[in-house]
DNA sequence: TACTCTATTGCCTTAATAGCAATAATAGAC
DNA sequence: GTCTATTATTGCTATTAAGGCAATAGAGTA
């Protein structure tokens, strides 16, 4: 019995709720799927779905191995791209997903080279501060802060992400510039919203974390919003330093020297880190994007 | 094409090195081997393997689609199972790995009336210190002090592992009666060897975290010799606390009460974890195993 | 009750795989 | 260097599994 044959079959029709909806996306006859699905449950001895005429009903197990086989027949086919793709040119759609402001300020500008390197890559790039899976066929690389990948997936370093304390100078001139962290709860402050709530300012001393975040004046996750908010003298904000070396030249915010120095996440390993699955490396698309990366950044920091 | 056949047979020469060791693994011709194989490199357009008629070498390509496919064939074969052993009654062997001492202590006892509930289980109950990794065919259930899963790997607790100093009576009056932990580094230490090394004594004060072990006189991943070097007044002993009833009982140890508390590993959540794969919990004999054990061990912390 | 849509079943065709024997290739023995 | 034993491949045929079509049976709908 060809059983992955099968069990293609039998995940569409999971997925159409019909024999006859999943025969077309096939082009075979309903009987063809009827036959190798009974056989199907013949050699589990259970029976996956719950026919009648009219409906298609998936049983409490059938939706329980439909979901284990998809898995399996996704990574299947992920291995088979993998040796398809090998030593052969890099080329095809190449999605990389990446978090807004990164993206616009540093790797859309790197990009062009990448092109010209690689004409034959169509890159589809995808900027959104929602976490990206990176599990099914969704992106082929991420770059995200501080993201906690799954054992199937490859993190690597590509730069610092410290967060410092900036405001406009308007802001300064009207309600001083603090210096110590305490101070700081008598501020204002513009906070950069994560997946996981909104970022708080943190203090450390020994092991002990304080939070002495000033008083919101907004919140957003949208860190353009936030930076024109800062412009515009509206409160201190925690951002990025590699995102405020403009406003810093332009003079339209400036940076804060606060004792302690403040951090927004507990984690001491804060960057930015380039996800790839790892199955997916010998993959030259994949391969060269990655290690263009990865060297752009590497020199970046020198 | 029956891909799923040509995996197993590609496998399984990749392991025997060899199409006539494999094709008798299979009791087909190697003419078939042969032939499946190479339609399967047809299809994926690579060359797997590199044959000379009296040695087959794995590729580059081949080792990696190797290790890639015997992963989702040991899936496939574990979902299969799973479906098939679905609303029957729990039989079969079952494979249990745990800790050499809380085997002895607490896990076996509890057996003889789990056998009886489930007399068509075969239990196969391995104690090892060793971490087990629980991946492939390898064991059911394995219980374990605070060992971090991979995602596909359920961990549940089962009770705590709060390690206490002890030492001998003729020890004590050999030696005094410490008090306070800064005085240990002047007291003998055995020492418990885990896969991380041996345990040191930590004491915490704010999130700083102070290693005040005694000078070492002696270490071993052997629990009970240890404690037979702590019976003999050799030192003092980090040991659990669930294993020193008995020695605290026949008066052959006492337990210190230092200040401040001692601890062996900075993690708070040092607990005894029984884990078993996820997609297992459905076989009816891990299902009742699990059920059986966290019940048992809820029910004995009351 | 008749109608229609849908899954299953029987029969035959077609495609894929197994089995056997012969062939080609090569490492190791002499 | 030649021979031998072992091993993978290839050609041919038999066998098995899957596809295709038409007929059938069941269940909701008009």
């Amino acid at each position: 019995m060809d059983q992955l044959r099968a069990l293609r079959y039998f995940s569409k029709v999971v997925e159409t709720g019909s024999f006859t909806r999943a025969a077309k996306a096939f082009d075979v006859p309903t009987s063809s799927l009827s036959r190798r699905i009974a056989d199907l449950e013949k050699t589990l001895g259970a029976n996956l779905l719950k026919r009648s005429t009219r409906v298609v009903q998936v049983t409490e197990i059938g939706q329980l191995y439909y979901k284990q086989v998809q898995d399996i027949l996704h990574q299947l086919e992920q291995s088979d791209e993998t040796v398809r793709s090998y030593q052969t040119k890099p080329t095809g759609f190449l999605r990389i997903s990446a978090m807004v402001s990164f993206g616009e300020r540093l790797l859309l500008p790197l990009m062009h080279e990448f092109k010209t390197l690689y004409p034959e890559i169509i890159l589809d790039i995808r900027l959104s501060d929602e976490l990206s899976t990176l599990s099914r066929d969704d992106v082929d690389i991420a770059i995200r802060g501080g993201y906690a990948p799954n054992e199937r997936v490859q993190a690597v370093r590509l730069m610092d992400n410290e967060f410092i304390p900036v405001a406009a100078a308007s802001y300064l001139a009207d309600r001083g510039t603090p210096k110590q962290a305490l101070e700081l709860k008598h501020h204002q402050g513009l906070f950069f919203r994560t997946p996981a709530g909104p970022n708080p300012w943190l203090w450390e001393l020994d092991g002990q974390w304080l939070d002495v975040s000033a008083s919101p004046v907004a919140i957003s996750n949208n860190g353009k919003w936030l930076g024109e908010q800062a412009i515009a003298g509206r409160g201190i904000m925690m951002a990025p330093r590699w995102l405020m070396q403009d406003y810093f030249k332009s003079g339209e915010l400036q940076e804060l020297f606060i004792e302690p120095t403040l951090k927004v996440s507990q984690n001491p390993q804060l960057a930015i880190y380039l996800l790839y699955q790892k199955q997916q490396y010998l993959v030259p698309k994949v391969k060269v994007a990655v290690d263009f990366l990865v060297t752009q950044f590497a020199n970046a920091e020198i």
